[in-house]
Order: structure tokens, then C-alpha cells, then sequence
RNA sequence: GCCUGAGUAGCUCAGUCGGUAGAGCAACUCUCUUGUAAAGAGUAGGUCGUGAGUUCGAAUCCCACCUCAGGCUCCA
């Protein structure tokens, strides 16, 4: 669920109300059961935070219940009124209640002025509004979802109950919303992924380990193959390296100390420990550090899809989006400074590229830099050189005129980072890559290079991932794409579908031409009307259906027909390879007609 | 990991008050040989997530565990 925002729009106010009408219909129907703690509006609804007291519970199952009560509260149209009181009195109102008596608290700190909205004569609480005048006004609510969410956001605090709900100002505006919500589910990548065979999990591999069926292991092979042909007209090198490695790594890279929590716990082998490799990093600084390098070489950039292994908490796994084992399209770039600015906007160009390829339009760049509180803890503790690379990085997004927006805080241990959000068809938002810069690593595997002076000199480090993992990446697709993937990356591009046995043999000498092609092609054989291998076909997604009937048999022709159900018509096939494979090429993200 | 739910055939789901399971699709066999989004008949398929308990009897009730979903926390 998204941040509230400040604005205190019509709709804000609404929400803001109906989260108290909520929490009015709860005392109503639960007195002295819970403890109110808090409750604002978001960008898509309400929600309203309580501590449930000795065994209470609310499960969705009450939903109707409440939801009734708040219908009722509503057509009482009862008046909300604003009152400034005073914090003695505040005090002696919520006296029974902790979470409003610590809000009090920073009320005070902060020196504003203490306000309650009271909604009729029975309803009353700390809230600095706006809202609506009457109950009335909230005309269309609907509650959503139970929660479990710290107080304060704080996993060390007490975990409080959680109701989600959403409230518009017409009743055709909820029902549009709960539209939009009911379609996000038919893309969902994992329903996706299930129709379409191309992933799935198995209780005796474990969570987050996904298996890759055939479907899915072609999708990812065009993947890799997209990437090593870009990689490689960008003068990247690939590099393998092993999927273990000993602790002494790890701790040299300085990840140990920070993200052993999240790391696979280590094996004993011959009295040292290994570890599955959570990143490929440490890695590919070996491999630089291999020989001596000179400036004349950089910037070196060393790429690989390499299969890295995180322990995710298991309630943070998600489908393909949040995963233990992943296949991630990194690349290390080492580099002078002088370079840095063309080296990192040639990784930016690199990212626009793809969002060609993919018909990606939507997506924003976040420019993520340190926190002065976070030094020497969750970051490398040296203040002046995160400025000076936060500054390299802004000024490089500046001058390449890529819009960005700057979060503090949220930056990686060495150094600050770019993530780039992107946006589903369905408006989902998700964070699929990260582009690094590393001031700190090279220097404790001591990489150097040689400068034209004949000085050793630490060279700079780019950590990218344009396509995110493999795993995330096919995530996202199945979903930006509602499953239909363009012709390049559809795992079965053509079915020839015959519409009598006697088309069989005419069937099999279309697909062994096709196949000569390299195009992924299958014939539908079963004895089947044609109707129900039309509807099949067009269910897999497969973006051309080839019908050969006795007509195409005689005149050695074809009959072609999009998933989409627009028609080629009857064409010869040679004009139809030569068009399919045109698609293939470009990567055309539409289908021919 | 935490909160609230859920788990029945390969898939989507039904199963009343506790009396040991049903449908559609898919698969397989047979029939049909079809002109642009579902032909017909038959066969097979289940330790009801796992384990333990209450009971004469458990898919159904209790407990533990596993997995999934929505969130929280986290996300190199």
C-alpha cells in the first residue's frame, strides 16, 4: 500500500472520515475490545491500526458486519466538528489509551496545537483532519483486507491489527476501482506463470526456488541472448564463477558484517566455511585483480548472468518478484574517474535501450544517497567521498537530461545507487534493477591500475543489472505483457493447426520449413475440431496460428490467423517466413497486421 | 520472522449438522474428419497439505507443523 501524501483533497477527506466512521462502527459493535491507535488516508483508501485487547480478534469474515454498522453511521448523517483543546484536557480524555497519550507527547514536543474531530455526540479522537462535514458525504466504502503492522513501522514493537478499506465519492468509482483490482489479478505474473507453464514451485525444493519449465527456460535463453548481444557491441567480457565460496570472501568485500542474516548459512569443508554466493561482486573484483591493468585498458567490464542465493525471510516471497535463488544480469565496470561520466551513461543508455526493446514507457530513475545518521553503520564511514560520487552520479543524470527523483537513505553500503522503477500495464510498481557505484570494494581487494604517469591509482566500480534477475524480469514481462509475449520471446511462436488428418503431411512440411527458420513452431494434431485448436492456441498466447485446410494443401498455400483473432488471410508461406522472421529480428513488439 | 485467512483429482471449484468424496476442463480409448475461440461417448484419476488427537465414526472438531495469499518488517 502507497504512502499517504499531504494533499487534502475532497477525496483525502472522505477516506480520512471514513476511516473514523470505522473505527466509530468498531466501538459500537466491539466496546472496550480494542485500542485505537491510528489511522490515515493513502493514495488508494484508508486503514485503521488497533491493538486488540486479551483475545479479540477481527478476521474478514466480520467484514459484513462492520461494513453494515458503517452504512448505518453513514445514513445518520452524523455533523464531524473540529475542536482545539487543551493538552490537560487532551490528557484526561485519552488517559486509557497509550498510543494516543504518546502522540500527545510529540504533539507537545513539536508545540502545535492539540485538535479532535468528534463525529456525533458519541464519537471522538486526536487527529489533526481535514474532513468531510457530514457522514453523508462518504458515498461509496468498502472494506478490503486484515493486517498485521508494527506500531510505528518498527519490527522491535508490538504488532498491532491492521483493516484496509477504500472509500470514493460515488459508487461508480469504487466499483471502478474494485474492476481495475479484480483485472490486475487475471495478468498476475504467478496465475500467468501457472496457465502458461512457465514456472512453478515444488514443497520438496523449498520456498523461493523456482523451477523453470521448458516455457520459461526459452524466455530466459532470448533473455541472455539480448543481453550478451547488447553486452557484447558495449565491450563487456563474460566471465563464470562459482556458485560457493569461502567466508574470508565475504568478509574481505565487508557484506559478511552487513548482510550475513540474509545469506544461506555457511557449510563446513575442511575446517573452513563456504557460503552460497547472495551476490557476484567480490567475484568479478578477483577476476580484475588477476593481472595487472593499465589505464589504457579501462574501463574493464565484466559481465555474467550469475545464479546468486538470498535468505529472504519467508514471508517476504512473492511468486518470481522475491525469490531465494535468482539469475541476475550483472556486470561489473571498472573505471578512472575521468571516465565515470561516459562509462555510467553508457549503462543509463543501456537501460533506456531495453525499455525500447520491451515497450516500457513508463518507468522513473531514483537516485538513492546515504544518511549522515547511517555512517559507520549502514554505510561506509566516509562523508566526503559519498558526496563527492553523489555528486558524480547527479551531475552525469543531470547532463544526460534523465529525469530522476533523490531519496536519502536508501543507498547501498559503498555507495549510492540508481534504482529504476517500472510500471506494469496495470500500474504496479516494482524496483527492477539497481546501477551502483562502488567507492569502497576495489580498494579493500586493493585493484589498482597504472596511470599514464606510472602511479598506482584505485579504480572506480560500476555495479548494473539492466535486466534485474531473470526471475524478476519474467515476472514483470508475464505481466506488462498480460502473458502475450511479442513474437522474439513467445515460446511457441507458430501452431499449425490442420484442419482434417489429410492436412498432416502438408502440416509437417510447413513446420520442418519453419523449423529450418529457427522458428519455434508446433502442430496441433489431435483430432480435435478446428474451433477447439483455435481457442487452445489462442490460450497459450501463441501469437500465429497456421490453418491448413484442403484448399492450402492443393494451391501449397496458408492460412494465418493472430492470437489477437485478426486474420492474415491466405498467403504464401515463404512471404510469411520472411515476415515472421523480420519480427523476430527487430524484436517487434506487435504482431504483423 | 510477525498478523489475518486459505489448502479437496493435473487445473478451476462444490461438498449441509461429523456418517470415510463430486462436477467441469485436461489426460487416455473409441467415434466423428470438421473452414477461423469449446464435437460425442466411455475409461482412469483423490491417504481431502502433513502428523498427532477427540469420537463408534473426521475433508468437516482440537493441537502442532508445512505451503500459499493479503499485509507488516526487510530487500546488497
Amino acid at each position: 500500500m502507497s504512502q499517504q501524501n499531504n494533499q487534502n483533497s475532497e477525496l483525502q477527506n472522505i477516506r480520512h472520515s471514513a476511516e473514523h466512521v470505522l473505527t466509530q462502527a468498531m466501538q459500537r459493535l466491539f466496546p472496550n475490545k480494542f485500542l485505537m491507535a491510528m489511522g490515515p488516508a493513502t493514495d488508494d483508501g484508508f486503514y485503521l491500526d488497533f491493538e486488540p485487547i486479551g483475545d479479540f480478534k477481527v478476521s474478514e469474515n466480520d467484514f459484513p458486519q462492520i461494513e453494515a454498522e458503517m452504512a448505518k453511521i453513514i445514513k445518520e448523517n452524523l455533523p464531524i466538528i473540529k475542536e482545539e483543546i487543551s493538552l490537560e484536557d487532551a490528557k484526561k480524555l485519552f488517559s486509557d489509551n497509550p498510543y494516543k497519550m504518546e502522540w500527545l507527547n510529540s504533539i507537545k514536543d513539536r508545540g502545535e496545537a492539540i485538535t479532535i474531530y468528534k463525529t456525533g455526540d458519541e464519537f471522538t479522537d486526536l487527529c489533526a483532519g481535514p474532513h468531510v462535514r457530514y457522514t453523508k458525504q462518504i458515498k461509496a466504502f468498502k472494506l478490503l483486507s486484515i493486517a498485521g503492522a508494527y506500531w510505528h513501522g518498527d519490527e522491535k514493537n508490538k504488532m498491532l491489527t491492521r483493516i484496509y478499506g477504500t472509500a470514493f465519492e460515488s459508487k461508480e468509482e469504487l466499483e471502478k476501482y474494485l474492476n481495475n483490482i479484480e483485472e490486475a489479478k487475471k495478468r498476475d505474473h504467478r496465475k500467468l506463470g501457472k496457465e502458461l507453464e512457465i514456472y512453478f514451485y515444488d514443497d520438496e525444493i523449498g520456498q523461493g526456488l523456482p523451477l523453470w519449465l521448458p516455457n520459461g527456460g526459452i524466455i530466459i535463453e532470448e533473455l541472455e541472448k539480448l543481453a550478451k548481444e547488447t553486452e557484447d557491441k558495449d565491450g563487456y567480457s563474460r566471465v563464470k564463477t562459482p556458485h560457493i565460496t569461502k567466508e574470508s570472501l565475504f568478509l574481505k568485500s565487508g557484506h559478511l558484517p552487513y548482510y550475513a542474516e540474509s545469506m544461506y548459512p555457511p557449510m563446513e569443508i575442511d575446517g573452513d566455511k563456504y557460503y552460497l554466493k547472495p551476490m557476484n561482486c567480490p567475484f568479478h573484483h578477483k577476476i580484475y585483480g588477476n593481472k595487472p591493468h593499465s589505464y589504457r585498458d579501462l574501463p574493464i567490464k565484466l559481465a555474467e548472468y550469475g545464479t546468486c542465493y538470498r535468505y529472504e525471510k519467508s514471508g517476504e516471497l512473492i511468486g518470481l518478484m522475491r525469490v531465494r535463488s535468482m539469475q541476475m544480469n550483472d556486470a561489473h565496470i571498472y573505471c578512472t574517474e575521468g571516465q565515470f561520466e561516459k562509462t555510467f551513461m553508457d549503462v543509463i543508455k543501456m537501460y533506456l535501450y531495453y525499455f525500447q526493446v520491451f515497450g516500457i514507457e513508463k518507468y522513473v530513475m531514483r537516485l538513492s544517497t546515504h544518511s549522515k545518521e547511517g555512517l559507520g553503520k549502514k554505510y561506509i564511514d566516509n562523508e566526503q567521498l559519498w558526496i563527492k560520487t553523489e555528486d558524480m552520479v547527479r551531475n552525469c543524470l543531470k547532463n544526460g537530461n534523465i529525469n530522476f527523483v533523490e531519496v536519502a537513505d536508501e543507498a547501498a553500503f559503498y555507495g549510492p545507487k540508481i534504482d529504476v522503477q517500472i510500471y506494469s500495464a496495470i500500474g504496479r510498481e516494482f524496483t527492477l534493477a539497481t546501477n551502483q557505484v562502488d567507492f569502497a570494494v576495489p580498494e579493500r581487494f586493493s585493484l589498482e591500475y597504472t596511470d599514464e604517469k606510472g602511479e598506482k591509482q584505485i579504480p572506480l566500480c560500476i555495479h548494473r543489472a539492466p535486466l534485474s534477475t531473470h526471475e524478476r524480469m519474467i515476472g514483470f514481462l508475464l505481466e506488462h505483457f498480460a502473458g502475450a509475449f511479442p513474437t522474439w520471446l513467445s515460446p511457441t511462436q507458430v501452431k499449425i493447426i490442420p484442419i482434417t488428418d489429410g492436412q498432416l503431411e502438408y502440416a509437417q512440411k510447413i513446420e520442418k520449413e519453419l523449423k529450418e527458420n529457427n522458428i519455434r513452431v508446433e502442430i496441433d494434431s489431435k483430432s480435435e475440431t478446428m474451433q477447439n485448436k483455435i481457442r487452445n492456441a489462442a490460450g497459450e498466447k501463441v501469437p500465429y496460428m497456421i490453418i491448413v485446410g484442403g484448399r492450402e494443401a492443393e494451391n501449397q498455400t496458408i492460412s494465418v490467423r493472430q492470437r489477437d483473432g485478426q486474420d492474415l488471410g491466405i498467403i504464401p508461406l515463404n512471404d510469411f517466413v520472411s515476415k515472421i522472421k523480420d519480427q523476430i529480428t527487430s524484436k517487434s513488439i506487435t504482431l504483423i497486421k
